[in-house]
DNA sequence: TTAAAAACATGATTTGCATCAATTTTCCTG
DNA sequence: CAGGAAAATTGATGCAAATCATGTTTTTAA
């Protein structure tokens, strides 16, 4: 299964790293990071970093899961999942926006560590392979986000609830059975339709045998035959 | 009314650039890019890049409009307008992600230069002040790809019509009449919606007395009614 | 200059999904 | 462990907007 799920590409909400920015750090520029570092911990639905205050942090996810969504009118749009390795508050790098451009949330009681986003300039202006990892970093959360973009456009229903399973049995959880985390109203919130909708088609898959679910616990038997679903649905 | 229209925020589909990235260079980096730099004119409807193939270079579009979309399964989404002075297929910078993640036509005739990728990534690693402006741009297109993100997902017909239009008068044209290079259908594409809607729509607009149209000549009237379609509908 | 094609327009029909309404189940918390 | 609240479920209804069908105008190219 894990085979399976990781060879399927998905309009995943979830950006994989494989090394850290923070790996090209000279010691002494670790150094200068770890002393100012702060390490915060939020509880399950705490807000972690509001939309329109004023960044004075990058913070990195070390534990946990965030959700990391756009507001506008009352409506609310996720950009994506933060898991662990993830960094939040990028967008305000460029001096001229300096406040968060989006609000990020604890879907699980998560710890972020806090580092001061004029040192994170500094190292982008010394350090050119700390520079090439952030930008390496943007690029990445560019596409993941291109592929929601078009998910949650052009599929309906069906492809986009089956995109979101993929999702988050081969990124978050990387397995084939896994405890959500997320309420049926989460999910729906997530792949952009109505909670009672989500509950109909989870109910379909389920009847197709394609998933198997005991309450939370969530079982993908069939992903090939989700997968199929995004495409055509 | 370019007042107003600079005032209202929209979820435009381009990005403006104050600076150029390139300011930054020293006259030495300038020459090493222009060394080795290429102008191509693309005319009316060609394609400038394709999705899916190497990027050996950069793009720079000097003159013209171009089209920036993701295309899966036959459909396509169109990400943003790039106008004179965007970067296209900056996404492919990082190494392991070497080829154009959407695909690039021209608007109207278009005039792009081209620049050796490496030599740009060259750059970062060498001149702080250019990845920072890099950085920048990346977080720029990342912030108005949310905007847009949210309006095709959670405005109806008139809201996403308006919306587009406030952009095009706003930031495309920059003045309150204009002569629309864009067929109905393109103006469909996007609004994500239907051609026969947005026919529909921009009837409606006329008759509320928002807009004036002959053929393809565009006057907004009421940019502020507009507006306030954006934010209900 | 004329034929063919593309773009524009408008009315009728269909449909996917949200919304509404009403139960049942699960989960907390005092 | 009881009872109140939130979450999950199910069915009925409504609607925005796509699709379909058909006609008109404009553009393009031979």
């Amino acid at each position: 299964m894990q085979n399976i799920v990781e060879r399927i590409k998905t309009s995943c909400t979830v950006v994989n790293i494989n090394k850290s920015c923070f790996d090209f750090l000279t010691e002494e520029e670790k150094n200068l990071i770890e002393q100012k570092q702060v390490t915060v911990e939020y509880k399950k639905g705490e807000i972690i970093a509001k939309q329109g205050t004023f960044t004075t942090h990058i913070l990195v996810v070390s534990e946990g899961l965030a959700k990391v969504y756009y507001e506008e009118n009352n409506k609310s749009l996720i950009l994506r999942i933060a898991a662990p390795g993830s960094l939040i508050g990028l967008t305000s790098l460029p001096l001229n926006q300096n406040v968060f451009q989006y609000t990020a949330s604890a879907y699980i009681n998560t710890t972020v560590k806090l580092i001061e986003i004029d040192i994170i300039r500094k190292l982008i202006l010394e350090n050119g392979q700390f520079a090439t990892a952030i930008v390496d970093i943007l690029c990445g959360i560019s596409i993941q986000k291109n592929g929601r973009f078009f998910c949650l456009t052009h599929r309906q229903s069906y492809g986009k609830l089956a995109d979101i399973i993929l999702c988050l049995a081969g990124n978050i959880f990387q397995q084939d059975e896994f405890d959500l985390a997320l309420s049926r109203k989460e999910l729906a919130e997530l792949s952009g339709m109505s909670t009672e909708s989500v509950i109909r088609t989870l109910k379909h898959f389920q009847e197709d045998g394609m998933i198997e679910m005991t309450g939370k616990i969530f079982k993908v038997i069939d992903p090939e035959g989700l997968y199929k679903v995004c495409q055509l649905g």
